[in-house]
Parts: structure tokens; sequence; C-alpha cells
DNA sequence: TTGACTCAACATCCTTTGCTACAA
DNA sequence: ATTGTAGCTTTGGATGTTGAGTCA
């Protein structure tokens, strides 16, 4: 298990925390099992996550077993395997992977959810005047259902496609690719130093590539229509059983020149290999998209099984050393070698339903995986970015974090220059040319888009924006000038205050709530405004020191402790259980500690967590709490120890009872009325 | 065809220091 | 008795996001 990339592992156990904490499904089952549940407590959740972690722990298992493989000889058996662990990874031959393991928990819950809407179209003409629009959106459930499958299908086609990648380095399938190649053509493709001029070398790498290309379009036929295809949510097949594809078959298909167009892409960067070019697959992974949250019934699946693919999912790109290039070489769908500046043509249109680029990754010979989307996507910032999940926070930490793991080597100096290469072409992006792109654009805003507690500070405009169907331009601002505003309080609230005399950057009124507040406890309601501040107006709070262990408290008798800064110089806060009785019994000057609020109910109450007390107590205070917990325990055994004795005496007096009416009135039988 | 709008229905954020009744 | 605490009830209004539909 050990050996198992730690992404992976995180993946494993959140699938285990959906499966055994999941409120989606238990609310889904309420209807049926709520007394149930209300009886056995969460028995029931319990259960459905052990399951659901033996579930995982044995792909874990399996996967594990993968991972000690380590060589590529060996590669054959590992990917046979991981195969067989996705288990619908049916491969090139067919589409779609592990997208049917899901099917049962998706599909009962669409249809039925499509039902409810088709009822409210069609019942009577009535029905939609009535309640107008129903709206066509998935719930939280589904949505966090959808998160989960999106996820694992980026994980299961990025391992799938790093095997492919060992695949392409097989030296048997080398050996038979080199006949392709004529010397004539390999001395093209590695260019002698002798010639100066750097451009002719490149020139002449290219040459090389374009005979190369030419050779594999001579020489690989396209036998097979299947391959990978990007699906919707409701865009199943479950018929379709699917056996996934060996080493030997991929071999096969190779050294013959024959299956489907995956395979032949896959085969070219084998054949780049052979030539001793160095060279990535490029694998564009087809997920269902995330951002669509309708509800919708198959699309398509059922009319048209046949599906007419234009844009690639696998392609290779070729390093030039020279112009320190990746060359794009797509040797299937366009038969182009491109060196990409600002679009490529493998990018499909965002209206084509088959294939969306959103994820590209690239994995080299020496086994370094790299997400390269940035080159493919024309509007990487302005949309790509926005399809991806990486757009929340947490999930580009977990995927960068798999593409890590996975990725065998560190950072080279071709990596670098593809840095500089992604940074340029950010530039070259430049300002979206309408209204719905400057939506969380990461580098640019426009005034309308700001949130109520944001300002542009310094407001200067960077440029002009011409609104389509309008005659009309507004300015647009640099996102890096936009500061966020929050109330004094709120700055508190993160152990800062504000610096003396700073005027307001922005003045609102208050909310309803926030007047009502003032009006009840009687304060002028002449302050209906608000005052915001950015951070710079603000400094570092810093408390009373503490003197002699004499704590400073608030109007409460507590200290405010929201971020560790805000403990005293010369006092500690102690966060344990017993610390407060402790402080207590030791006669000390203390405070309890306020660590936040709570918003349960009506009003917030604070959190109280711990004290803080003179740090010359650091050492004693400990020893109180031992004693005090275990005079806490002590205190149970013997409430404990006399409930026992209570228990004892109330069955030895019925006991006594029981024997006297005996004696007295004869045996009872008690089953006898 | 595209995008600028508007609308409606949710989802999410921000809120930032109790009250009452009753048992022991 | 006076004190301590269980139980209450899961805020709510403003802002943000989504898809449908209309228009130019």
């Amino acid at each position: 298990m050990s050996d198992v990339p730690k992404e992976y592992r995180a993946l494993m156990r959140e699938a285990v925390k959906e499966g055994g904490s999941d409120r989606p499904l238990k609310r889904r089952k309420r209807r049926v099992a709520r007394q149930d549940e209300a009886l056995d407590g969460d028995g029931e959740g319990e259960q459905a996550g052990t399951e659901a972690a033996a579930d995982v722990e044995a792909a874990a298992v399996g996967v594990d077993a993968d991972e000690d493989t380590p060589e590529v000889d060996v590669a054959c058996n590992r990917t046979v395997e991981v195969d067989d662990v996705d288990d619908e990874s049916d491969e090139d031959f067919d589409d779609d992977e592990f997208e049917d393991v899901d099917l049962e928990n998706v599909q009962p819950k669409a249809s039925s959810m499509l039902k409810d809407v088709t009822i409210a179209l069609n019942k009577t003409p009535a029905e939609p005047e009535k309640k107008s629009k129903r709206r066509n959106v998935i719930d939280k459930h589904e949505r966090l259902l959808r998160k989960t499958i999106h996820r694992n299908y980026l994980a299961t086609m990025m391992v799938h496609g790093f095997i492919r990648n060992q695949w392409c380095n097989d030296e048997h399938i080398h050996r038979h690719l080199r006949k392709l190649i004529p010397v004539r053509m390999f001395e093209e493709l590695h260019p002698s130093s002798s010639i100066k001029m750097p451009q002719m070398r490149t020139r002449q790498f290219l040459d090389g590539l374009r005979h190369l290309l030419q050779k594999w379009v001579q020489f690989y036929k396209v036998t097979s229509n299947k391959g990978l295809y990007k699906h919707d949510w409701y865009d199943w097949d479950e018929t379709v059983t699917r056996t996934p594809t060996p080493f030997s078959r991929f071999q096969k298909c190779i050294v013959k020149g024959r299956g489907s167009r995956d395979i032949g892409a896959q085969g070219f960067v084998a054949l780049l290999r052979a030539a001793d070019v160095p060279s990535r697959l490029v694998f564009s992974l087809q997920p269902p998209d995330i951002t669509n949250m309708q509800i919708k019934e198959h699309a398509r699946s059922k009319d048209s099984p046949e599906i007419e693919m234009k844009y690639p999912v696998f392609w290779a790109e070729a390093w030039d050393s020279v112009s320190k290039t990746w060359y794009t070489i797509d040797p299937i769908m366009f038969k182009t070698i491109e060196n990409i500046k600002t679009k490529s043509v493998l990018e499909p249109p965002m209206s084509y339903p088959y294939n969306q680029l959103n994820y590209v990754i690239g994995y080299d010979r020496g086994g370094r995986v790299r997400d390269i989307t940035k080159r493919y996507a024309e509007k990487y910032y302005a949309r790509t970015r926005k399809k991806r999940i990486t757009k929340d926070e947490a999930e580009d930490i977990w995927y960068s974090g798999f593409i890590d793991a996975l990725s065998s080597r560190p950072i080279n100096k071709a990596d670098k220059y593809e840095q500089e290469y992604f940074a340029k072409k950010a530039e070259d992006e430049g300002m979206p040319d309408n209204l719905q792109d400057f939506k969380n654009h990461p580098f640019y805003v426009l005034e309308k888009d700001l949130r109520s507690n944001e300002v542009l500070h310094p407001k200067e405009s960077c440029g002009m924006l011409r609104i389509k169907g309008k005659n009309e331009s507004i300015p647009v601002y640099k996102r890096a000038c936009v500061v966020t505003l929050r109330s004094p309080r709120a700055w508190y609230q993160r152990g800062r205050i504000l610096k003396p005399g700073v005027p307001p950057l922005k003045v609102r009124q208050k909310t309803s709530a926030q007047m009502a507040r003032n009006l009840s406890f009687g304060d002028d309601d002449e302050d209906k405004e608000e005052r915001l501040y950015a951070e710079f107006q603000t400094e570092l709070y810093v408390p009373p020191p503490a003197i002699d262990g004499l704590i400073e408290k608030n109007a409460y008798g507590n200290i405010d402790v929201f971020v560790p800064s805000m403990i005293p110089k010369g006092a500690i806060l102690i966060q344990t259980p017993y610390a407060l009785e402790a402080a207590k019994q030791l006669e000390i000057d203390y405070a309890p500690a306020v660590v936040g609020f709570k918003f349960d109910r009506r009003s917030a109450t604070p959190r109280i967590e711990g004290v803080v007390v003179g740090e010359e107590f650091k050492d004693i205070l400990p020893v109180i709490q031992e004693q005090i917990k275990a005079e806490e325990i002590e205190k149970e055994r013997v409430k404990l120890e006399i409930r026992a004795l209570k228990a004892w005496s109330l069955m030895l007096s019925k006991l006594r009872i029981k024997r006297r009416l005996e004696k007295s009135h004869g045996k009872v039988d008690e089953d006898e009325p």
C-alpha cells in the first residue's frame, strides 16, 4: 500500500468517506429508511462505509501489485492489470472507460429526476404557466457525484496514458519500426552540428519529421472507428461489454500497421522514439463536462452509435533541441505538424460534443508527465480554465499532486523552456473580447463584475472592451488592481486593526439585519453606513502584554484569540480539555480564549477553547490538568460503582420479596393467568 | 451563430458574545 | 431555595451561479 502514490490514496480515502458519510445517499434513502435510521442510529451508514472501504482497499491492492513491477519490460503485465482494474477500460477499440462503473448510481437518479421534469412540462398546458420555469439544474448530491466521477475519470485516464506511454518505449516495437526509417531520414532528424545556422538545423529536423509522418501515413491504416471520446452525463451504454487491450495486441497493431486511431497515434510516438527523437505521447482527456449542471436524458447515445470523430484524442510531440520547441504532430486525423503560437487545429470548437480540449497531458520517454493544456487551448484563461476541476483550489492541489506522483523525474531544462513558452502564450492570449469571458478571469476585470466588497485601487484601466451588439466601449482593469475590503470588525477577526486616520475605501449601507441589531442594542441609529478598508490600511493587532501573569480581558471576561498573533506577549494559549479547570484550581489569573463563533441559532455564540495564562505556568498547568483528569476518571468510576451497587441492591430486594411471597402464598406459575 | 440581456430558482456567503424552564 | 444546565432550534438577507429564453 505504501507504494501507492499518496494522491491516489487521497482519492480512495475520499471515495471511502463519500461512501461512508454520504449524506446524499442517506437523504435519498430517507423516505424508506427513516424509521430504521431513527431506531438503529447510524449503523446503516457505518456498514455502507465499511463496504466501501473494503472495495477501495481491494482496488488499492490491485494497483499496488501493479506498482510493484518496476521496469518497462514488465509493463505489459502491469498495464493489462491496470486495465482490468479499470474494468471498463476497453481502450482504443472501444471508447468510454470507467463511466460505466458509476452508471448504477447515476442512472436511476437521473431518470427519476427526469421524470419529474417531463411530468411538469407535458401534463397539461396549464402546468407551464403555473410554475413557469422549473429549474433544470442538478442538486447538490448529484453535483458531488459528478465531481467524483469526473475526478476518477481523470485519474484513470492519466494512468491509462501513462501505461500506453510506457508501451511506446518497447524495444521489440522499436526494432520493427526502425525498418521504416531510412538512413537519410534518420540523419535529417539529427542535424549535424556542423550546420552553422540554427534555423537550417531546425528546418532539416522539420523535414525529417515531415518525411517520418508521410511514412507513417502510408504505413498505418485505421481499421477501426472505435476510440475514446467525450460522453454526456446520461450518455452511457450499459449493454456494451469491453475487453481490455493486452500489450500483445497493441504490439501487433503497431507492427502490422493496422488498428484504431488511438493506437495509430501511439505507434507514431513509438516510431519517433525508435528514431531517437525526444518525443511525447499526448493525451487529451475526455471526461464528462463538470460544468454542465443540466438534468437531461440520453442526448444521443441510442440514435447515433456510430460517431464520426473529427478531432484526435492522442497525438505526438517532438522536441527540437535547436529551437527549444515542442512540435505537435497529429499523424492520424489532420496529419499535420504544428508549432503552436496561439491556436491549434487540434482544438475542437466549444460546440463540438464528442471532444473537448480541457485536459491535455504529455508523457515523455523518461516518464515525466506534464499538463500541457495551455499549449493547445486558445482561450485557456478565459474559457478552458473554467471548465477544469482545477478551478477549485483544493482540487488543483489534488490534480497537480496526482501528476507529480505519476511523474517519476524532476523538472529539466526543457521544462523550463516550456514554462517560458506558457508564460508567453498567456500574455499572447490577451483580453477576452466579450463580457462573459471576463467573469472570474484571472488577469482582467470589468468594474461591473467586482464583488460588493471589492474595489479598484489604483483605478487605472489597461484597455477598453467593445461590447458586442452595442456601440459602446467600457474600460478593462487588471485583476491585480482589485483589493478586497472588510469592515474593521472583520479585520479584527483576522487579528488586524486599522491604522490611525485611514479613510474608508468604500462606504455602503448596512443590511437591515445589521440595522436591527443596532437598534436592539440601543445604539445610535445614525450609523447606517458600514465603512470598509483594505488590508494595506490595517496593521497587526498587538494585544497588551501579560505582566506578572496578568491577562487583559475583554468586556465579557474573555480574551479574543482568533489567530495566534492575538496571544499576548508573555502569555500562552492552552487548548486542552481541562485547562480551564486547572487554571481555576491554581487560582492564577486566566482568560478563557474565544477562538471563533458558532452560528447555529439566531445569535452567534462564542466558541471558547482553552485558556490564556501567563507563560510561567506553562509547565505547572499540565500537571494540574492530569490530576483533574484522574479525579474525573475516579469520579466516573465511583459513579459507576454506585450504580452497580444500587442495581444489586434492587435485585436483592426483589428476590427477597419474591421469596417472601412464595413462602407465604406458594409458588406462582407466571405463564398461567 | 454569437453574445448581451433578463428572469427565476437555488446555492453560498456573512453573520461575529442567549433564552427558558426546570431539576437538584 | 438559588444555581446549573438541558434543550431549544438548526438564522436569514444579500450576493452569486446556473440554465432558459429572447433579441439583435
